[in-house]
DNA sequence: TCATATTGACAGGATGGTCTGTCAGATACT
DNA sequence: AGTATCTGACAGACCATCCTGTCAATATGA
C-alpha cells in the first residue's frame, strides 16, 4: 500500500516539523519551570504553553523527566562549549583560565534568566540531579587537568586528592552561584569569578606543597 | 458533656501518644526514602511502613513537605550539635577546627546510613532545598567566623569575599560528601577531612594575602 | 462491669495528571 | 478539484494519590 507516507507541510518536512515541535516543548518547559516551579510542571502545562496537543508531548519525550533531561541538555551543552571556547584563549597561566572558565560560566548562565532559574529549580528532580552530578564531575575534570599541567601535580599520588579539591572547588563554585543568583551575595560577576579563581589556584599551591616530598622530579 | 477528655494510653498521655506517632512517621519517613527513592515516597507509603493511618498522618503534618522538612531536621540539627561539639573542644588552631568540624559532620551523617541516601536524595525536593540553602548558610557562616578569629580577617572588607569563599568551602564540602557516599572518591574519611580542612586553611592563607595593603595593623 | 476514649481498618469521593482515541478542518500533492 | 496526509482540539478512560468519614474492636478509668 504505498510508501509510509512523509509529505511536506508549512514548508518543512515530516522531520524537520518534528523537531520543531521538540524544540516548542523544550522552550516551553523552560518557560513553566521558570514561571510555576518544579512542582506545577505538568505536561498539561508545558502542552498548553507550548501550543501543542498532548499526543505531540509523546512524539518526542516518553515522560517528563526525558524533557527535564532535554531541557538541562537544552543549556548545558552551550554552556560547556562557551567554556571550552574561553580556554582555548585564555593563556597558559592557572588564574587567567581559571577566570575565563568561571566567567563564561556564569556568563552563560546569566544570559537568559530563564535559565537561571531553571538552574536553581532543576536539582529538586532526581533524574536531572544525576545528570548535573554527571556534569560536575566533567567540569572537576576539567579543572584538573588544567592543575595538572599548569602547577605540575602530574605524580600518581595526587589523583584521589586532586579528584577531591577539583570535585569541592566545581561544587563550591555551584553553590556560590546559585545563592549569588538568589541576590545572596553582595558581588559582581566579575567578582565572583575572581575570587573563585583565586581559590583555585590557592588550591593548587596547596596541593603541590603537601606533597612536596616527593615532586622535585 | 464534661472535659473534651484526655486520657492515658498504653501507659502514656495524650500528648506522648501524639509525639510518638510523629516519631514514627519520621522514622518511616527516613526508611520509605532510602529504600524507594523520593518520588515513591508518599502519604500512603509512609503511613503503612509507620502502621499508622493516614488520618494519623494529618494529625502532625499537613502535608508531604511537612514530613520532609521535619525529616532533615531529625538528622540535621543532632549533626549540628555534633558540630557544635567537636569545635568547642578543638584547639585554636583553623586547621585542626576544620578538620574537627569536619569529621564531625561526616561522621555524623554516615552513622546511619539512611541519613546517607536521604541527605543525598533529599536534595530533589524543593522546600527541603531551601531548607538545606539556609543550614548552608549556617556553616559558612560559623567557617567565617573561625577564619576571622584564626587568621586576621577581620576588616570590613573581607566581608563579601569572605562570604563568597565560605560559601564555596561549604558549598564543596558537601558536593565531596555526597560524591564520597556514591562511592566515586577513593579515599577515607579521614583523608575527605583532612584535604578539605587543608583547602579551608589555604583559602584563609590566600584571602589575607590578597588584600595585605591593609592588613598590617 | 460499664461507659467513654482511643485506635486501626476500610470505604469511597474528590482531585489532578497521564495517556489514547476520535474527528473536523487545514494543507499539500496530483 | 480531489484525495490523502497532517494537524489541533476535544473527550474521556484510567490511575494514583489525597483526604475525610464511618465503624467495630480495644483499652482505660470509674
Amino acid at each position: 500500500m504505498a510508501a509510509p507516507a512523509t509529505r511536506k507541510y508549512g514548508g518543512l518536512s515530516a522531520s524537520q516539523r518534528q523537531s520543531s515541535r521538540r524544540t516548542r516543548l523544550v522552550e516551553a518547559g523552560l518557560d513553566v519551570l521558570g514561571a510555576r516551579g518544579l512542582s506545577n510542571m505538568t505536561m498539561t502545562a508545558v502542552c498548553a504553553r507550548a501550543g501543542l496537543t498532548e499526543r505531540y508531548f509523546y512524539e518526542s519525550f516518553r515522560s517528563l523527566d526525558e524533557l527535564l533531561v532535554a531541557m538541562f541538555d537544552a543549556f548545558s551543552v552551550p554552556t560547556h562549549e562557551a567554556i571550552d571556547a574561553a580556554l582555548k584563549q585564555a593563556p597558559a597561566d592557572l588564574f587567567e583560565r581559571c577566570r575565563a572558565a568561571a566567567g563564561a560560566l556564569i556568563d552563560s548562565l546569566t544570559d537568559d534568566p530563564r535559565k537561571a532559574r531553571a538552574y536553581v529549580e532543576a536539582i529538586s528532580s532526581t533524574p536531572l540531579h544525576e545528570r548535573r552530578a554527571a556534569t560536575m564531575r566533567a567540569y572537576a575534570e576539567v579543572l584538573a587537568e588544567q592543575m595538572r599541567l599548569l602547577s605540575g601535580l602530574e605524580a600518581d599520588h595526587y589523583r584521589a586528592p586532586l579528584r577531591l579539591i577539583t570535585t569541592m572547588l566545581v561544587g563550591g563554585l555551584a553553590e556560590a552561584v546559585s545563592e549569588w543568583l538568589n541576590g545572596m551575595l553582595k558581588l559582581s560577576k566579575d567578582e565572583v569569578a575572581d575570587e573563585a579563581s583565586r581559590l583555585c589556584v590557592a588550591a593548587a599551591e596547596a596541593l603541590s606543597r603537601s606533597k612536596t616530598t616527593s615532586t622535585a622530579s
